[in-house]
DNA sequence: CTGCTGAATATTGCATGCAAAACACAAGCC
DNA sequence: GGCTTGTGTTTTGCATGCAATATTCAGCAG
């Protein structure tokens, strides 16, 4: 009887699949969207797919030009070093307040996925490594107890996420990594905030620079108008944009 | 025959009107909003408004609810303290790149900026002076020259509108202020970085404080449920919010 | 009298239709 | 030959219609 037939808001559904799609190269930065050809593929009506399109747009994943339709955000090293820049002092913001807030038993939880991580690091396994990494800083924001600055933290990532997908870490900056977030754990324990916060803001900007080492050599970055790669969008000629 | 007719589009000016009208109050906090009822108030059709809507929502100034249309978003102190914490760490990194990267004729500019404030401040305007105020920040988050910081602190700015308008501030701390600023630019001046970072930072906290004290004092800020004060709505029960 | 159930109402979510604006291409003018 | 201009087509923006869901309120049992 319980046959849950997908309760889940329909635009919801499709900014998901938009995002990831775009999240992993399967629409190209720079590329242009119309709407009639997404309906087409994701078989929904303009509604939802208009509303998917907003959503992301005020994710920074899709720019909305005037009567003009929408454009995969193209992946520029400004932006993504912009952002970084930004991330880092939320994250630093986290650890500091995650020091006033957290009891010991959160602590202890921490230094727990700190050890399962230095685990997969020793073992050499990347996948898991990454996602208790992710974990750990999610964690850290989680114990900031701050919704404005989770929400913040949250946005930020999604326009990043497109990024480290290319950006696959060198082991050297992984044992930096790992080192680094020693110290992390350590001040967090001794609740030095100050120190924490400084060791995160160091924390990711090292990560920025990774990520932008990455981006050039992989040449995934290429300014703008790297269209046409993707999909079946015809994709003509480049938009102007009217500067009225 | 060059009548411009409106060339903004329509859930643009909706969303501003409905931003605004929320900011000053006219829309109180945790008033239950229905589509049918705005669309005869702003004469147009539900399309534009639930775009607008959803542009809000992501502003954090209405909160749409599943299937129960949206609600403007109670003023909380939690919130409120909550979103200058952030705010506070996004103005110091806004100095510490606007440090590094203004050349003097910016920093000139904004020295400029800052005497007629303090003019304003003798003089006791406090209109103008809030305006001045507010145009020094903004010159400082665009010397920052980091689209994605601005565009971040734009949207905290407008959580923000709403308890900065209830809160008009008192002499004392108005004195305190001008001395802040004063530090702020010298700081600037001699290209101290880590310096105006700190100055920032704490300027911003002491701005949160007589804020929240503002508030109190004047008791606009109750939870939740401060609904039925003001517009045609007929503002029947508060909604619950469905666990599930 | 209080709490629960159930039908009627109202409101949201989605699909579709229409007009206006922008784009693309081709013809004409300088 | 290059540029402008006119026209046909596409695409967006907005209005409306319909089905699904939540809410409201009356009736009923305890």
């Amino acid at each position: 009887m319980d046959e849950a037939p997908d309760k889940t808001l329909l635009h919801l559904k499709v900014a998901k699949v938009l995002r990831d799609k775009i999240t992993y190269g399967e629409l190209a930065p720079g590329l242009r969207l119309t709407e009639r050809v997404l309906c087409e593929e994701l078989k929904v009506s303009r509604t939802p797919l208009r509303e998917a399109l907003k959503t992301l747009a005020s994710e920074g994943l899709v720019e909305l030009l005037q009567n003009c339709g929408a454009m995969v955000t193209p992946m520029t090293l400004t932006d993504t070093t912009d952002t970084f820049k930004v991330l880092s002092v939320l994250e630093g913001l986290a650890g500091e307040l995650a020091c006033g807030q957290a009891n010991a038993a959160d602590i202890a939880s921490l230094r727990q996925l700190h050890e399962q991580m230095r685990e997969h690091y020793v073992k050499g396994d990347r996948e898991k490594y990454f996602e208790v990494n992710q974990e750990i800083h999610a964690q850290l924001f989680r114990l900031a107890a701050n919704p404005v600055l989770l929400a913040t933290r949250d946005k930020l990532n999604l326009r990043l996420r497109r990024a480290r997908y290319f950006a696959n870490i060198g082991q050297s900056r992984w044992d930096r990594a790992m080192q680094e977030h020693d110290q992390i754990m350590e001040a967090l324990e001794s609740r030095n905030g100050k120190r924490l916060r400084l060791l995160l803001e160091d924390h990711i900007r090292n990560k920025c620079d990774v990520v932008i080492a990455a981006l050039l050599s992989s040449g995934a970055v290429s300014a703008i108008g790297a269209a046409g790669s993707a999909s079946s969008t015809p994709s003509r000629r480049t938009p102007r944009v009217k500067s009225a």
